[in-house]
DNA sequence: ACAGAGTGATTGATCGGTCACTCATTAAAC
DNA sequence: GTTTAATGAGTGACCGATCAATCACTCTGT
């Protein structure tokens, strides 16, 4: 019984992530969605009192999955370069292998349908990323640039490489990623 | 009657602009656009047959102006930098001096309202653009990666520069564009 | 072993409201 | 006087959300 709520949850998530991405937030209606996971009009209201608790909801899980997938094996790297490619790598690694969540994060990470509570509470997530940086800077690694700018430029040309790789499709994806890490990293770098 | 024509199609424009990038393009009806505009509801399908139809003018306005400030005064500098650099003011000048413009063009380049033919006869007016990172790889100013890896990372960093400034509010915006640009140039030069 | 009351998830018909778009009428321009 | 632009009430379709009925399943007493 547990098991089949989650799946439900899960499907309505699923199903919501697929059409939010496709077609927008007004442009898709619940009835979509819940046709999409396979569930009546009305159990979608059971599990996600309103449409916008339901987007909110699928924006905090994306982003939470972005968040750890980003982390992953960082602090296991040696020299602080390596440490910032392999975020680089984990995050446009996740952006080719999760198309629609990534669209997803893009399209709606500026939207107003997205509370800024919610918004509050997925930055706390990405704290570590923002740590990283700072200590490049105390430590001279990285360029005199204020620490957002070197965030934003990071995270924002991981995403270009993303967008690149899905649509210039280019033989060597590897040597795609590895491309774009060595233009920020000449870029940001002392 | 020319003119009031042009009035009333200019401020259906304008209305558009302002309410698609504030609330999105389902989440604005044609009737708060007409009043927005000051006219009635029935006058905006006269300029405009479907919503769609004014969502792909708007898109094709807003891009060609960029288009036009991004060119300016580029042929006139005399170094290869200082092309790239010229080009790199403009746009970032005309992000933070077009707000809501700038925001539309981010919201809406890959949205499923904007038809491929939109996007096709829009992209012919950045021939200059695209011509001139060729050129930069031809005699060796640029670093040895795909153009259109190249014109992606520089145009979506200067999106995000201009980002930057509009949301951390630096005390000094045009140290906040130099550090920009030497990071993107540093980036993609050899 | 089993009847049947109890429980909470699930359903879909239904609601008031809003949507994009139409069209008969009016007003303006020449 | 004729043409052209502007109007806004009206249209059927669809929206998010509700809720009484139904369902699958558990538990208890015998």
């Amino acid at each position: 019984m547990k098991k089949q709520v989650e799946d439900k949850k899960a499907a309505l998530l699923e199903a919501a992530l697929k059409l939010f991405t496709e077609r927008g937030f007004h442009g898709t209606s619940t009835a979509q969605i819940s046709k999409e996971a396979g569930v009546a009009t009305g159990t979608l209201f059971n599990y996600f009192p309103t449409k916008e608790d339901l987007i909110n909801g699928l924006y905090f899980e994306v982003k939470g999955e972005l968040s750890r997938k980003m982390g992953k094996d960082v602090q296991t790297q040696k020299t602080y370069e390596e440490k910032l490619k392999k975020m680089w790598c984990n995050l446009v690694e996740w952006g080719i292998e999760n198309q629609d969540k990534f669209l997803f994060v893009g399209q709606f990470c500026s939207s107003p349908y997205i509370t800024s509570h919610t918004r509050e509470v997925v930055m706390e997530e990405y704290v570590f990323f923002h740590d990283l940086v700072t200590e490049g800077l105390a430590n001279g690694e990285l360029g005199d640039y204020p620490p957002e700018m070197i965030t934003s430029i990071f995270y924002q040309s991981s995403r270009t490489i993303v967008d690149y790789i899905l649509y210039s499709e280019p033989q060597d994806r590897n040597k795609a990623i590895e491309d774009g890490f060595q233009i920020v990293w000449k870029g940001v770098a002392k």
